[in-house]
DNA sequence: AGGCAGGTGGCCA
DNA sequence: TGGCCACCTGCC
């Protein structure tokens, strides 16, 4: 049996938002979930227990598809997008009016979100990503949910939770070609099962306090913490130092000899309180100019 | 064919 | 503290 899809339900307006916006949202290194299906233009995911096709249209009108059935998980799509959050304001308030840099990258990105994902998973993916590339990323959390995760339609899986992934042994995990990530995620699960409502006190506690946190689970340091409180809890001032951040800074920014430490010191300070959506600008505009020679 | 990829943790000075 | 290296796996 198939799944039949709702209508395309209107879902937003903005004048900002473009294909390409959505697909650097979406699948530039934030989340893993999502793959576009060319034929019918529109991308399909899932977060949570939530399975969603978007597509924006030529009027900039976003539309969203559920199963049958599943058409109020609208409203938990409308919070993971941010679509009630005023990015246009948040964008503003950066530094760019003295950082020709930033001004530079916020242009070629205007309308870039940063998403709201469910903090568990979040923080799944990105152990997933230790030396890994988005695609290995998105394979790796693939194998994950169609191996552990609850099924949402025939055939299409919610990552697994982290009582789903205690269940697991290393061994299995390993199997799924997670490599030393395996360990790492392994003994997360079992910290986490120690101690029940872990993952939603750091949540709710402030980015200090909540790093401070992430970082006693195995197989979280700076950098994956930084990512999950800044797209799994909606920490806009967390700023992840990663390998393209660090070229970013070194070279634009001319801080050649600086540790990672003290670049996300300098990006905290330089940036400011919304310094993780200035991050994503830097990061996808270098990225861009990569793919590009 | 070997090096490297959106890191982390352990060990050494 | 600061630098070095092992750690899985797959792709260029």
């Amino acid at each position: 049996m198939s799944v039949t899809w709702s209508d395309w339900l209107p879902l937003e307006h903005t004048s900002q938002f473009t294909p390409a916006l959505l697909a650097e949202t979406l699948d530039g290194g934030q989340a893993f979930r999502w793959s576009f299906h060319a034929d019918d233009d529109f991308w399909q995911g899932t977060f949570g227990k939530h399975l969603v096709r978007i597509r924006i249209e030529k009027s900039m009108t976003l539309r969203c598809s559920f199963p049958n059935g599943a058409e109020n998980s609208i409203n938990a799509l409308r919070s993971y997008l941010g679509s009630e959050t005023n990015w246009e304001s948040i964008l503003d308030s950066l530094p760019w009016r003295s950082d020709e840099h930033l001004a530079t990258c916020l242009a070629g990105f205007r309308g870039l979100r940063i998403l709201k994902q469910p903090f568990a998973e979040t923080v799944l993916c990105f152990l997933c990503s230790a030396t890994k590339q988005i695609p290995q990323i998105k394979i790796m959390c693939a194998r994950l949910a169609a191996e552990l995760g609850d099924e949402i339609v025939p055939g299409i899986h919610a990552l697994p939770t982290w009582e789903q992934l205690n269940a697991a042994s290393e061994v299995q995990l390993r199997a799924l070609g997670l490599g030393f990530r395996a360990k790492n995620i392994k003994r997360t699960a079992e910290q986490i099962a120690e101690a029940p409502g872990l993952l939603d006190t750091i949540e709710g506690l402030p980015y200090a306090e909540a790093k401070a946190k992430l970082l006693a689970l195995a197989g979280i340091g700076e950098k994956i913490a930084d990512c999950a409180l800044l797209f799994g809890a909606g920490k806009l001032e967390a700023f992840p130092v990663d390998t393209w951040i660090i070229k970013v800074l070194q070279t634009r920014y001319q801080l050649h000899g600086w540790t990672p430490s003290q670049l996300a010191q300098f990006g905290r300070v330089h940036f400011g309180r919304y310094a993780g959506f200035a991050q994503q600008f830097l990061f996808s505009y270098e990225r861009l100019s990569a793919r590009k020679r």
